[in-house]
DNA sequence: CGACCGATTGAATGACATCAAACTAGGTGG
DNA sequence: CCACCTAGTTTGATGTCATTCAATCGGTCG
């Protein structure tokens, strides 16, 4: 439970590490990792309970809406998009997702995933089977603790992302790049100039916006000093600036 | 973990059961009490776990925005409601919570209440605090079965309702209308008679829609024959035009 | 009965969507 | 290598819908 507990895993996951990959210590399956591992003796134990680095395809699809619940994934590096409601209307993106996120959580109750989750990029997984992740839990105390907080993790910060949907687009957007800006600085990557995997469309359906409402708002923060916007380059020049929009 | 588990805890929740409480086996920490009540001999053991059916009068707080996580709260009666944000700009409510209900599952990861939940009604409540919960985990797998369950449960759920504030907002108060009367079928109360118990003013704040525009929904939906509204009271009249309004 | 809070209704403003068109970047094939 | 093509993006004009402001109504409780 300690935060200083021997890096074991850390190590491991290591000596395969690129440049562009999240490191193990960050990642939201870590806990997971450090449990599975530190139970098992040999570091060869922990390859058979999550199929590591397994790389995908911009485009690809980890699982479909509907779908029978299978595995949970983590992100090692890249970054994806879920969307559902594919049938009558028009399909909606949920969330996007980045390197260090844990992603399929929400199915283990429900038994299928209730949407589906697209690669927005050439990207690297980490799996975890259903299975295993049974048999750990059975077997492991802490390995169920540990999901149990990053279940609650996700929760809560679900609860604070829904209510960006009703403000006001500008505050809207202004929210949603300062929570990109966030989590690629707890990423360690810059969080000040970044490049946008998802498109202007992706970005207007998660936000419930019009394509051109993203589009002109883009123009507006651009002639206000607040942002540097060159295609899907984005650099925040003003902060305080973009943070007192976004309220 | 069969359902047609010997309903002890059942009977021993339902000798003081009065009719407007939901029965414990439509209650979402049935199956922590059952897990928590099986493992004990005797009955007299669960309350010393789960303190139960205490009162609460309208308006009162179960707990504050920020507040160190201290209890986790199962709705035995009655609603409550769900807001944060009341520093600088004005308080946000994020959810309603009726009888069956779990709430604070999510400050478990965080270590605090991320937002405030407030009685809209005269209630009763069972309460689990946080070290019989921590006790309770390192002991009982099932426990934390059950924890993981429905914290994923939630999950789901509130990535569902998120979806709605992207709506227009007659789909917004349909959908709303409709997820109130199926969540009040789960607990075998009418699900097409029911009074509110929140103001219109709440529902304004949840759905992220003007009290004004409630108001004018409502009117508009009585107008179509498809609601009857009596003040709080709410009739649905036309099912079917409804779940149509709200795709 | 009067005061107050919640709910309703109307009129004017404003924000975003929609429609329509031009433009750009990135990729494809001649 | 360039012309072309297509998907993505930008920009403008117009309409729709929800908010805002303002006034009134109704119910509840002292």
């Amino acid at each position: 439970m300690s935060k200083h507990a021997k890096p074991l895993i850390l190590d491991h996951c290591n000596h395969k590490h690129t440049s562009n990959e999240v490191a193990c210590d960050l990642c939201a399956l870590y806990g997971i990792c450090r449990v599975a591992g530190l139970e098992s003796d040999d570091l060869e134990q922990l390859d058979k309970v999550v199929k590591r680095r397994e790389t995908v395809k911009r485009g690809a699809v980890l699982f479909e809406e509907g779908e029978p619940f299978h595995a949970i994934y983590a992100i090692k590096s890249g970054s994806f998009k879920s969307s559902c409601g594919s049938q009558d209307k028009r399909p909606r993106v949920t969330a996007f997702h980045f390197s260090g996120e844990l992603i399929g959580l929400d199915a283990i109750q429900a038994g299928h995933y209730t949407y589906s989750v697209t690669a927005l990029e050439a990207s690297s997984i980490c799996r975890l089977e259903f299975d295993q992740l049974e048999q750990l839990g059975e077997q492991l105390p802490a390995f169920q603790q540990e999901l149990i907080a990053t279940l609650s993790g996700q929760l809560s910060q679900l609860q604070i992302t829904a209510l960006i949907n009703q403000q006001i687009a500008n505050k809207r957007l202004a929210t949603f790049l300062l929570d990109l800006s966030v989590r690629f600085a707890e990423r360690e990557m810059p969080a000040s100039t970044f490049r946008l995997s998802m498109s202007r469309s992706d970005i207007g359906n998660y936000l419930g916006l019009a394509v051109e409402t993203i589009s002109r708002l883009f123009s507006q923060l651009q002639e206000q000093k607040v942002l540097d916007v060159k295609n899907r380059m984005i650099e925040i020049l003003d902060p305080a600036a973009l943070r007192k929009i976004a309220l």
